[in-house]
Formats: structure tokens, sequence, C-alpha cells
DNA sequence: ATAGAATAATACTATATAGTACTATTTTCG
DNA sequence: CGAAAATAGTACTATATAGTATTATTCTAT
């Protein structure tokens, strides 16, 4: 059930990127977005922590991100294995348009749940994922 | 949050698959192949409302699972537009295996939940996918 | 101090995923 | 009836996703 609301959220987010006007990213492209407008400056080890996408993944989505002039990566002074992703100005301009969409989609996801529900429903889902990254890191 | 927990939740999955000696088809097919041992002889567009998958994505994963033996595409008498999935034998002798895994999977999955927790939160996910779907159709 | 383990990132490859455009049917309704 | 709309499926294309193997660097333990 995780995997087909997973893939119906996209899609219906997808529509109201669209919608909004917004043609520069898509919605994979966002979620990588919306960790970094939160911080930025991160190892790629770190965004994919945050983001729950292999490392591999983000290779290539950030060459397109760094391609369209979304990000730069930039050397770590003291560990040169290293590679810090720094956004751009363009970028960090997209950030308001952008949370409008996702409050939009929020309140599609959550109709009809009061807000006790819908915090607890997420301190499910917290503990799902502390569940999962438990299996997936330590064995 | 649903996303990332698609993610790691994936690939964890795939490891579980692995150890537990499935060699013959990974975790995106055997979301495809668990709604056809439920019910098979189904048309694509209903196994695309059943996985939450978009049917240009089935075309190419049926071509992989019917090259590789899971089914077959059978016409349809009263409706030449519909075709019709039937699982192969073979793919029905995979079902127990399967199940087991699924069921590992649900224990780390849901480790320290009640079994009412579990209830609440799977009426939660219900209510969201049907929030999306109404989304999706009725716009 | 240095050999071996660990860590960060990437290249390459295969599969998954979905959008747009298209064909072939069936349904609808004037 | 017959034209237009709706429906089922596919081809083609672009991006997303992750695994394996590899390189470069740093850490660890003697």
């Amino acid at each position: 059930m995780i995997s087909q609301i997973k893939q119906v959220q996209g899609r219906v987010f997808e529509k109201l990127l669209g919608e909004a006007g917004i043609e520069e990213f898509n919605g994979p492209q966002g979620r990588i977005l919306y960790v970094l407008w939160q911080e930025d400056n991160l190892p790629i080890v770190e965004l994919s922590r945050r983001t729950g996408l292999a490392k591999t993944t983000l290779t290539s989505m950030l060459d397109r991100l760094e391609a369209r002039g979304f990000l730069n990566r930039g050397f770590d002074k003291s560990d040169r294995r290293i590679i810090r992703i720094i956004l751009t100005d363009m970028a960090r301009s997209m950030k308001d348009k952008y949370n409008q969409v996702s409050e939009d989609m929020n309140k599609i996801f959550y109709k009809g749940f009061s807000s006790d529900e819908i915090t607890q429903f997420e301190g499910y889902l917290q503990k799902i994922l502390d569940n999962l990254y438990k299996e997936e890191n330590n064995k």
C-alpha cells in the first residue's frame, strides 16, 4: 500500500507542479531540492540518508540538477573524498513557490484527517523508517 | 517520508529476496505477481489500478515477465480491446516462497507495533490512497 | 610508518516509471 | 445508423533508481 501511495502521489504531485507553472524541475528533483532548501552544503552520502535514495541514484540526479543550474559541487577542504552540494541563487528563489504546491498536496493527502490523527500517523511513519534503516545498516 | 520509506523498503526487500534464494524475479515484479496471485485473468488497466502503476509502466514490465515465462497475454472474447493477463503454473508455484519473504518483511516493518496500531495505521493508509485516487480521477 | 580496512564518489549497466502520441476497438447519442 | 467520444493497449522517449566495480582518499591498528 505504501508503494501504491507513493506512485499515485507522485503522479498527482507532478500534475500540481504543472498547474502551478513550475516547469523547471519535476517531483523527484523537487524531493532533493526540498532537503537542500532546509540545509545545503551537504555531502552526497548525507543527502542520500536524508532523501532515502541510494547514493548511486544521486550521482545522475545531481548531474541533471547541476546541468540545469540548480546547484554546484564544491570540494571539502578537510577531507578531499567529500563533495559538498551547494544550491545556486536561482534554486533558492524557487523555494516559496514549491512550498505552496507542497501545502496543496498535503491538503489532498490528509483530507478528512484531524490534526491529532496526522501527528499520530506521522509518528508511525517515523517509527517504520527507523525500523527499516536499522535493518539496512546493522546487517 | 512516504517516498523515503518506499525507497528503503525496496532495497531491504530486494536483499531479503536474495537471501531467500529467489533470483527469478525482483521486488517490483513481485509486486505485480502479488496482485495476480490473488486474482489473475485481469485486464492491464485493472492491474494498473490494483498496483498503482501507470498502464504504460505495465506494458514493459509485463513484457519482461512474459519473456521469463511468468505469464501470458490472452484475448478477451467479448471485447477485443482488452488483453487478459494469465499466470503460468511456474508463476503460481512461487507464491508460497514469496509470501514467506513478505511476512519477514512485515515483521521488520512493524517492529514494535501492537496489532491495534497496525490496524489503525493501515486504515490511515487506505484513507490516503482513496484521497489520492479521487484527486487523480475526478479532475 | 605503513598495510589493510573503511569511506566518498563515480562509471557503467539494467530495470522501473510515466508521459505523449498512436492504433484499434467499443460506446454513446443525435 | 453513423460520427464523435471513450476505452484498452502499445511504441517511443526521457528520467529515476539501484547494483557492481572502480578510483581516490582517509582512518586504523600494529
